[in-house]
DNA sequence: ACAAAGATGTAGCCTTGGCTTCATTTCACT
DNA sequence: AGTGAAATGAAGCCAAGGCTACATCTTTGT
């Protein structure tokens, strides 16, 4: 073995004098655990799609179809399939064979949660002035960062100013 | 050849009816092309990071060594490394064996812009009220899904309300 | 000058999210 | 009831982003 334990010579980065010089942690590594929180929502960006499409599919026909699904996020059904075959493994979703997929407990939990902050950062976004076709893209992409604090306060805001 | 052409029969679900149901496009995709815009930014999301945290290391150091953009990105070296081969096949970056990277014009006109996005995206979310450390963490995610509109009204927010 | 430490490179593996192609099952309709 | 279209499944490919392990080059320090 010769590389293991981190050690620091030459030049070593100071880590903070980097990018988010705004904080003072002193800590090797702030930088990285944020970017590590990053990553992980990042891959939980999919699951959050497919589980908020099921619940609406299956609202609106009882089941949600490996097809619909796939032409609704615009992916081929292997794709799809595919995805679903994670969902269930992750306790999101139950399916069988050439049969719909329905959501476990678990999945409608998440599909609510994350309906309500979905339609939170739309309304938000129109509130502050973005067109609300360009709010319907953008939330589609925002809303799987916006943390509890961030949301509150989106919502807060909707509440306070009605109108802009 | 079976399935070559889409054909529908059965309970073909509409594609308007669902999730974005507030659209009146009448075209099977409305839904599907906003989920490949989410896609796209998606897949741009890592450049970026890479890119601004260049730009970050370069001003610092005049240089930007692969551990140092591996430890602020809490990724290993390896792993650095291979994204800057990315970047480099991407022309945003130039480098050498056992020199360090250096952002092309093209990496630090999108460094700069995506500098840029971010520092809005920060202000604006501390001028609503997030806390500092979490308006940071958001941020780093939320950036990168933030369409021009969506940058102009965060910045308008901000210029017009300096104190929330 | 040279040895050790640190930085970089290389190879190979895993998972995920895409895709195409082809096989199989269901279903709607005559 | 039977058939053909549509839906689902299964296999296999690719790129990207992670990782570990190991090899090699540079730099530091004595």
């Amino acid at each position: 073995m010769k590389n293991k334990a981190p050690r620091k010579k030459r030049a070593a980065v100071p880590a903070e004098a980097v990018a988010g010089a705004e904080q003072s942690a002193p800590d090797l590594g702030a930088e990285a655990h944020r970017f590590s929180q990053t990553r992980s929502a990042r891959s939980a960006e999919i699951l959050e799609d497919y589980t908020e499409l099921i619940a609406d599919l299956m609202e609106e026909h009882g089941e949600a179809r490996i097809t619909d699904i796939a032409r609704c996020l615009g992916v081929t059904h292997p794709t799809a399939a595919k995805a679903v075959a994670r969902l269930k493994r992750e306790g999101l979703v139950t399916s069988r064979p050439y049969r719909g997929v329905f959501l476990t407990e678990a999945g409608a939990a998440m599909a609510e949660r994350v309906r309500v902050r979905h339609r939170i950062v739309i309304e938000f976004l129109k509130a502050i002035g973005v067109p609300a076709e360009i709010a319907a893209v953008d939330a589609e992409g925002i809303e799987h960062y916006v943390s509890d604090a961030t949301l509150a306060a989106f919502s807060d805001f909707v509440r306070s100013a009605p109108e802009v």
